[in-house]
DNA sequence: GACATTATATACCGATTGGTATATTTATGG
DNA sequence: CCATAAATATACCAATCGGTATATAATGTC
């Protein structure tokens, strides 16, 4: 059973994930927090040491949500190649809701905390490295397999098939649309279809 | 001739433009900028009407800057392939000095106003706009002269050409680590020569 | 070189920032 | 039901925020 203050705990987490995601870790104040959550600063600092630690969690919690999403839906795939295909699929499904909740909460904190010293930060460049590893794996699984070509290595697919989500989604959402995360995702499937699948 | 006070504001903007696109908006303080000019609120306030207008300007300085040394470099060049290489030889050129200066700035003023109502975003917005349109008229061109091979359509190019310098320069910057950027730029060099040059 | 003008510095404003100490409420174990 | 502990609210803090009014200094003009 989960305590109280767990319960708080995870409901002020819920609450303010899309709000920093949204504006930022500068660009959020404690005001806004506590009238998103329907608590007082009480509340807050009675469960989290400082706003640091909040947004930390803010962060996590955004982005092991979208990585519980994918693994549900790459997870049962078989074959190699689908799995790649799905993953980039999600984004297209998803990219309205991401979208509302502020985007893609690697690529915001990644700008956000770039030029920061913030604890943020090192818990970004992990994500994404986490990411790029996931795709290694699936692909490098994939040649194993005999699903995949051997020509263009892993690394570099993976570099390519981040490149095209995260790309995608800004270009989508900031001149509002989705055409060019469409042209993305579509060009990446088309590559693995054409150029990777045996 | 200039005047003192056209002076002083474009020293202004040169002091704080990097400041505006390391920090964002909201996580750049007056006083950070007044440390930065080593001037007072007084020259700032004597010179822009508020901080929107200083940021505005900021941006539109450290757009306006890489896009004339854009100009520079592709500006002579004949043959629309070598156009398009040129241009994304010059992000390999030079992220290093963007890199410093915070990033690239439409990538960064684009997630940081994407969730605002800031006077930046159109602007934002308007520079994507222009970027890609710019692409697209040298595919087009290069289409018309018998340089360019009529399969991909123009905007798409343009979407997969930003795409792949922007994801690159996030990847790269975040991660500190340039392989991503280069990865890309080889991908886009080698699919122009292979795919699109005739 | 005196005078008007322009540009910068200084001093101040109320509002808000992140954070804390303490009081009050709410939940829990006996 | 009561006592204790845990969780939240309240009241407050100094510092800083963006912005302004005014004083001072620098500049341009005749």
């Amino acid at each position: 059973m989960m305590s109280k203050a767990e319960e708080t705990r995870r409901f002020i987490i819920e609450k303010v994930a899309p709000i920093f995601n949204m504006h930022g870790y500068e660009g959020t104040s404690l005001s806004q927090l506590t009238e998103a959550i329907g608590l007082t600063k009480g509340a807050l600092y009675g469960n989290f040491k400082n706003k640091d630690e909040i947004a930390l969690a803010a962060l996590e919690y955004n982005i092991s949500k979208i990585k519980g999403e994918i693994s549900g839906r790459i997870g049962p795939i078989d074959n190699s190649c689908d799995k790649l295909i799905a993953l980039a699929e999600f984004y297209r499904d998803t990219f309205d809701r991401i979208s509302q909740r502020g985007g893609c909460p690697i690529l915001n904190a990644a700008i956000d905390t770039d030029n920061t010293e913030l604890p943020l930060r090192d818990f970004v460049i992990r994500s994404i490295d986490d990411w790029m590893r996931m795709i290694i794996l699936v692909f490098r699984r994939g040649i194993r397999r005999g699903e995949i070509k051997e020509g263009i290595d892993a690394e570099t697919f993976a570099t390519l098939f981040v490149t095209f989500i995260e790309g995608g989604i800004m270009l989508s959402k900031v001149t509002g649309k989705r055409i060019h995360l469409d042209r993305n995702i579509d060009y990446l499937i088309n590559k693995i279809n054409a150029e990777l699948r045996i």
